[in-house]
Order: C-alpha cells, then sequence, then structure tokens
RNA sequence: GGCCCUGUGGCGGAGUGGUGACGCAGCGGAUUGCAAAUCCGUGUACACCGGUUCGAGUCCGGUCGGGGCCUCCA
C-alpha cells in the first residue's frame, strides 16, 4: 500500500502489534496555511485506516514540534516572546486547526526540546564512529563517510554540485555535509543554548526527528511521511545519521505528501500565495476543506481553489443527504470493504470518495423504495466509511440544520406554516414561503411524508 | 546543469493492457401543485509522433507543455 522508491510495495508491518508512523511536523514560529495540513489531513487518514486494519492500540503515530529553530529564534527576538511561549503558542493552533479538520491527535506529539540529550547522544556515537566532525561552525555529518547516501531521493553528493546552488560553507568538508551540532553564535538568547561535549549550541534540524523517533518509535519505524520537498535533503540525512548510529534500517516505508497549488503553482511562504486554514474556517467547514484535500491522491499536486471547495461542499452536502435519509434505520451492519480497499492501495482517496459517493447513491435509491434492512446496512457503511476518511462526524440534522437553535425554530415553524398552506392549496402562499427562505439559503425539500429543510 | 514527477471529457479526478470509475456542471425522463431534493438515462476524454501487442489512456522511445527538489519550506 506504500510506495518508496516510485515502486509500490505491499505494506507488512515489522510487527503487527505494534506499528509505527513517524511524521514531520511544524516548525512552530507563525500561523500554518492550508499546505502544511495536507500532511495532517493524509496521514489522519492512513493513521485512521492501521487503526482499522491493525487495531487502534497497535498504531503508534508520532508527529513532532520542532520548536528550535533559526525562524524560531528569529520570530522570538521580532516579537519579544520568550521562545517557549511563542512555540507553545503557534502549537495550540495548529493543533486547534487540526481538530478542525477532524485530524485525530496523534498517539504522540514529542517536542524537539525536550530531546535534546537524546541528539547529544546520538551526534556523540556518530563522532565516535567517524562519520562525524567537529569543525569551526559546528559539528557536522560527512556524507561521503556513508556508501549509499541519497538512496531515498536518488541522488548523490556529487549531482548537486553542478547548479552551483550550494552555499560555500569553509566549516564544511564536502558541500552536501549537514550540521548536527550548531555552536551558539554571539547575540543568541539562553534559551536557544545547551551544553555538548563540543561547545554550546544547538541541535541541527535534520538530527530531532532521528533522536525522536528512535526514542519513541524504535531505531527502525515502519512507515516514515512527510511533505515532499522534505525529501532531500532532510529525510535522506535523517536516514544517514540513523543509519549511522544504530547500524539499521530507519524506516521500512516512507510516503512522501505532494504540494497544494495555487494557480499552478506551489503554495508557499516565500512566494506569498499562501491561504490560512484560519481563514479559511471563517468560510468553510472543517469538513469540507478535508473533502477537499482528500478528492486529489497524495501523492500529486492539488490546485486549492474556491472552485474545488465548492464542488467539496456540494458533494460532502448530498452524501449527508444521503445519511440523513437512512439514519434512522439504525442496527445495520457494514459488510462492504470498497473504502477500506480504495485506501490500503496507497491510501487512494479519491477511489474511496467515489466509493463513499456510490453508497450515497445506494442509501438514496433504498429509502427510494423503502427497503429498511438496505437502509440500516448503508446507514452503517457510510458511517464506516466517514469514520476512515475522517468524515460524517457530525449527524444529518447538525449538517443540514446545525447553527443558531432559535433560527432553527424559527425556520421550522415556518416550513409548517408552508406545509399548512399546501394543505389548504394556497399555492400562492406556500411558494412564498418557500422563496422567503430561499433568499436567506435555506432550502426546502418535500417528501411524500413531510417537509425538512437545510441551508446551503 | 543534475535528479524527479506530471499532461485524461466543460471542470475536478481515479484507472490492475481487453465492452468510457466517481463527483460537479449540462441535457432527457421519472417524481412534484410548480419547484427543489432524489432516482434513472445521457458524454466520438485520454498532449503529440512513432514502436511493441491480436488489442494501449495503461508498456517502450522521442517531441512539446506543466510542476517539484537540488536553499528555509508540508
Amino acid at each position: 500500500m506504500a510506495k518508496a522508491n516510485k515502486i509500490a510495495r505491499v505494506f507488512v508491518p515489522a510487527d503487527p502489534r505494534r506499528v509505527t508512523l513517524y511524521v514531520c511536523g511544524p516548525t512552530v514560529y507563525n500561523r500554518a496555511h492550508i499546505g502544511n495540513f495536507r500532511p495532517v489531513i493524509v496521514f489522519d487518514t492512513l493513521f485512521r485506516v492501521l487503526r482499522q486494519t491493525f487495531g487502534a492500540e497497535c498504531v503508534l503515530y508520532a508527529r513532532n514540534y520542532t520548536d528550535i529553530e533559526d525562524k524560531i529564534i528569529a520570530a522570538s527576538q521580532a516579537s519579544g516572546q520568550s521562545i517557549s511561549a511563542l512555540t507553545q503558542k503557534y502549537a495550540g493552533i495548529y493543533a486547534e486547526d487540526a481538530e478542525a479538520v477532524n485530524a485525530l491527535p496523534p498517539s504522540l506529539t514529542p517536542w524537539a526540546t525536550d530531546h535534546v540529550g537524546d541528539m547529544i547522544a546520538m551526534v556523540t556515537r556518530l563522532v565516535d564512529r567517524g562519520y562525524a566532525y567537529v569543525s569551526a561552525g559546528g559539528v557536522y555529518f560527512h556524507v561521503s563517510g556513508m556508501a549509499d547516501y541519497g538512496r531515498l531521493s536518488g541522488r548523490k553528493p556529487g549531482d548537486n554540485e553542478a547548479g552551483a546552488r550550494v552555499a560555500v560553507d569553509p566549516d564544511k568538508r564536502d558541500p552536501a555535509d549537514f550540521a548536527l551540532w550548531k555552536f551558539a553564535k554571539p547575540g543568541e538568547p539562553d534559551e536557544a543554548i545547551w551544553d555538548s561535549p563540543w561547545g554550546r549550541g544547538r541541535p541541527g534540524w535534520h538530527i530531532e526527528c532521528s533522536a525522536m523517533a528512535a526514542r519513541h518509535l524504535g531505531q527502525t519505524i515502519d512507515i516514515h511521511g512527510g511533505g515532499i520537498d522534505l525529501q532531500f535533503p532532510h529525510h535522506e540525512n535523517e536516514i544517514a545519521q540513523s543509519e549511522c548510529a544504530h547500524g539499521t534500517e530507519m524506516a521500512r516505508f516512507w510516503m512522501h505528501n505532494g504540494f497544494l497549488d495555487m494557480s499552478g503553482e506551489k503554495m508557499s511562504k516565500s512566494l506569498g500565495n499562501v491561504v490560512l486554514l484560519g481563514d479559511l474556517l471563517q468560510d468553510w467547514e472543517g469538513e469540507v476543506i478535508r473533502f477537499a484535500m482528500l478528492s486529489g491522491h497524495y501523492r500529486a499536486p492539488l490546485d486549492w481553489t474556491n472552485a474545488l471547495l465548492e464542488q467539496a461542499r456540494t458533494t460532502l452536502g448530498r452524501i449527508y443527504g444521503a445519511l440523513r435519509r437512512v439514519w434512522l434505520a439504525e442496527g445495520g451492519e457494514a459488510e462492504d470493504r470498497a473504502v477500506l480497499n480504495a485506501l490500503e492501495d496507497d491510501l487512494n482517496t479519491p477511489m474511496a470518495l467515489a466509493e463513499l459517493s456510490r453508497l450515497a447513491g445506494e442509501a438514496n435509491a433504498a429509502a427510494d423504495r423503502g427497503d429498511e434492512a438496505s437502509m440500516a446496512t448503508l446507514r452503517a457503511e457510510l458511517l464506516a466509511a466517514g469514520a476512515l476518511l475522517g468524515l460524517l462526524t457530525k449527524t444529518p440534522a447538525a449538517w443540514e440544520q446545525g447553527g443558531d437553535i432559535e433560527d432553527k425554530v424559527r425556520v421550522d415553524a415556518l416550513v409548517q406554516a408552508r406545509l399548512d398552506a399546501r394543505a389548504a392549496k394556497d399555492w400562492a402562499e406556500a411558494d412564498r414561503i418557500r422563496e422567503e427562505l430561499r433568499a436567506e439559503g435555506i432550502e426546502i425539500m418535500d417528501s411524500a411524508g413531510g417537509s425538512t429543510w437545510r441551508r446551503l
């Protein structure tokens, strides 16, 4: 189900009683944009599938918080807040945003600064084993000391030199070498400085994930995920550090999500074309955002547009409508595995959503013909599929008629007044009420048994 | 310059070499007091050029286009 080095392989965990997933989490120094939530939603969906397949208690999912880094120090100094206050604040917003798009809390959310000791231990091992060296700027990993460095991204250290974009750094023996430990520079706050065997300073970026993954999930993890941009150099360097320190494979499967695009170009802070999730949530339900995100395959780029969100809302609305019609048919048992099968095939979420739509159509058809047994089965299947996808988490009533309770009473009364008018064949009055409600975005749906309504 | 991904109908987006997923929009029908919702039906889509094959969107080669990484980045 997972893909590594462009070859799809059947996923079998090393230990089905302890399936491990590590995903690179955010650097918490400002508000994350919607693109940053693609891995959150994608790997949350994977987490749900793994829990379904192997049992909820058998899956360990860790997503870290990077709370020490150049930009954090800069943001702290610029804003006058301590590093810890700053990182706590933005980690909190991140967690709230993640919850808003129905992402389950990971099993573990380790913080980098809680693991500096582990990182120092790992760097010590790398120095002792001859994979790292100390120079004027800090401690560096020497990539040419590792025979198969570059195997994840398919590039060798020499490949990158032709572009001449690698900064010349006199502290490094090789341009591709990377920092394991950076010595403190004058003016850096005490909060960003730790003691180490080589001198005061702070860890390099890559080492934290290696240390935290090993600490919490073990030296070899089943699946390591993150954005495609992290494949090189971040994940390549994680592999180098972990495997040279431990002598074991770091991750058995790697999964990288593609970027969100804006007008065909990647969304990124440096390009300035970002949309913040917090802003999006002003206009769209978190579940609509999640549906839109899952409408493309995780590895492919996805163009993030209003049209995509509108279509997601319409389609999800239809599915909720189907769920409404079978809502009272309880006691059914889910038998259809199509959604799970789709997700188990390299997390094919577009296929899974297609199957979800198919279930909705079947539910509506069953409701049309009054087939109670099928309705009960389809209700259970819709909910089971929704649980896998992180969708259909609300009741149909809450989805369609949620909001102000007093307003709901008012609308209910108007709908009833229209029903009375219809009973009296006062079509003019019935249509007037219908138009009045439509003008405020409320749609009336008639059926043989009565009328219901929903907000559009 | 190196490495890599990608090009499907009006739009989004799947697709294991063998009668055109799925959704949105459109059109026709059923239903409806009329609508909406719902159901049913409906589309000479696979960038281009060669090749392999009984048969290719699906494999191979090439051309053109789009994108990503090589620098912080989901």
